[in-house]
DNA sequence: GCCTAATCGGGAACGATTACCGATTAGGCT
DNA sequence: AGCCTAATCGGTAATCGTTCCCGATTAGGC
């Protein structure tokens, strides 16, 4: 029902627009604007900067991609099959940008009780875990 | 304890290091380096950007700020009078820029946890919690 | 095929942050 | 008190990521 429209990401299918999304799902973890340029360019696709900023956004806008601002303030998306997953939070690796959604309904308990005690409203969070995923620990 | 040990910032003590200090330390709430320096030199202080910059990182490396990057990406930084005080997040005003500091001992357990589930180590993580205050709610 | 509007994409513009480096200044020493 | 040296300052240029602009290109309905 009322999900898909008319179709995928919005009006005209174009090249670019699948180029960009297929970069983002050819690859585990998170990568940044310019990481998904680089390699669309390394494969030898004809593609402007601008055109994978619109299109990253595009998909963030849709749902079809995750972002998240890496602690150097870095940002960057991930492809997200699941429309309908909704709101989770990610486990990401600093060493591979491997990442685990995980759903956490603890933590957004915890937010909107301390949201709550303090009166705020309007509540929103961001939470993100990075670490060593246990590939890359071994790798050492 | 085992705390100071030489001199409160690092070295010299100039009139634009204390002047960062006091101008993070005369608000509530987290404020960007062009804000803080605008403010100072809106309170006619001779003081440059390059510098700012310089204090504000000195006082997050002695702990003596918390930095966190709002969703917009921007790095911004509030006093943290209590240096002893450790690991802690922040339930931050979108509207005003306010901030509690809040413990959450719960959230530390839960990103443990996963992280373990998932086989991370050397886990580290970011949780900022938005909303409005109950100040600037009433003031709608 | 043709026409029109949406999409491209190169480069300029932008805002935040860092780097550079000569000028200034704090403060130990005499 | 005055001097000397090294640390700090601060203006400007450089960098980096991202957005804006706008003429050229292209999808796709007719």
């Amino acid at each position: 029902m009322g999900t898909d429209e008319t179709s995928p990401t919005a009006h005209r299918a174009t090249a670019q627009g699948a180029a960009v999304r297929d970069a983002l799902t050819a690859q585990e973890g998170f990568r940044s604007a310019q990481e998904v340029y680089a390699s669309l360019r390394a494969d030898g696709h004809k593609i402007g900067l601008s055109t994978v900023y619109r299109h990253l956004q595009a998909l963030t806008e849709t749902g079809a991609a995750d972002v998240i601002h890496n602690p150097d303030g870095e940002t960057t998306y991930r492809f997200c099959g699941d429309t309908t997953a909704g709101h989770h939070h990610h486990l990401v690796c600093r060493s591979c940008g491997r990442a685990e959604e995980v759903a956490g309904r603890a933590v957004e308990r915890w937010a909107d009780e301390i949201a709550e005690k303090y009166g705020y409203t309007e509540v929103d969070h961001t939470i993100e875990v990075f670490g060593i995923c246990h590939d890359c620990a071994t790798a050492r």
